[in-house]
DNA sequence: TGTTAACTAACGACCGTTAGGAAGGTGAAT
DNA sequence: ATTCACCTTCCTAACGGTCGTTAGTTAACA
């Protein structure tokens, strides 16, 4: 228990400092224990990082993929638009989100390679279960004008990703001016 | 010379590392000078940093003005695709674009103020700058479907966002297919 | 009895920063 | 024209502080 709570107390602090900004110092007196604490539990603040890393990873896929299954008997339009509403609703976590997203532009330099090998796979999947979905709702709807569902999901994901930049820095208020000003486009765009 | 050659190197280092993550130390010996040398220049690394952002949004703002002159006898089209195409070639030294976008989601906790202090005009003049534009050229075109170019503006904002951070971070291959992928369903959104 | 999770103490390395001085150029006064 | 004071820019040396990490110990628990 207090090492699941190290582990998003540490999460929370690479979130706001990135890696190199965040202090083992901090994130033990956060918890509650002394720093060298923290090496019962990881081998150093590398595998304490990667270990937040792929727990955030994990924790947001089941996530994602969790709304996606409930609004299946939604239309496809509900389903795109009201991601971004769920998404709102539940942001008051959303320091796995501003994580992800720090490490997958910004990646601490020495773990390059640990970090794009967890991510890469990650927005792949989202990509992937994008474009099925899309296909699906598709064949039975029929309003898509395009049926290039790969690059209408990487456009979604796009449009997602730039919005949801904003609400994790800019706030609620910029994020909801964002969705607002490209959603009627986006959409008008994607049917018929 | 010499110190414009350091403001650049530590531009590169900012934008590499983050605050926190560059060093003076390698910095200076990246300028081929000794750390405490940088101190004849700036009075230590928060100024050296701010310069650095200012320097940075200064050059990208009047860069950026100089392309939507350079193609006032465009059509809009033209003109709002072709940016895409320019920021390409010009990105050969991306480093003030990663810099500033790093700074502006993940700005140092202790320069926050300072930073959004600079970094949210930046942003607004941009905004301002193409609303005016999406409007004066609707007036000769007649083209687009709404009249509320503010949000067409923030809407044209968030795909060029989207795929330059895609740039900045895994390359121009994922750029080119992001930017693909979105720009038609963009425009036929945008136009009647 | 062995394991886990905490502690105190302390390590070397690096951090940003300061002090103090040397070299070189600039400009005014002699 | 030469001298002298000054300023800039670099240097070496070193400062206090924080960094991540290790050693060694203790208490609780299985």
């Amino acid at each position: 228990m207090k090492a699941t709570l190290l582990l998003q107390t540490a999460l929370r602090h690479f979130a706001q400092h990135g890696y190199e900004g965040a202090s083992l110092q901090e994130i033990a007196q956060d918890v509650g224990i002394k720093k060298p604490s923290i090496y019962a539990h990881y081998r150093g603040k590398d595998e304490l990082f990667l270990t937040a890393m792929t727990y955030a990873l994990e924790t947001q896929k089941t996530h994602l993929a969790t709304y996606f299954i409930s609004t299946r008997h939604l239309s496809l339009e509900q389903s795109l638009k009201g991601f971004f509403d769920w998404f709102l609703e539940e942001s008051t976590e959303n320091d796995q989100l501003k994580f992800i997203l720090r490490i997958a532009y910004f990646p601490p330099v020495k773990l390059e390679r640990e970090v794009t090998g967890l991510i890469n796979p990650f927005f792949d999947t989202m990509q992937r279960h994008l474009t099925r979905l899309l296909r699906e709702r598709d064949r039975t709807e029929q309003i898509l004008y395009s049926d290039d569902y790969q690059s209408a999901a990487l456009a979604y994901l796009t449009v997602t990703e730039g919005t949801m930049t904003e609400f994790v820095y800019n706030g609620v208020a910029a994020y909801e001016r964002r969705f607002t000003a490209i959603w009627p486009i986006f959409w008008r765009g994607l049917v018929r």
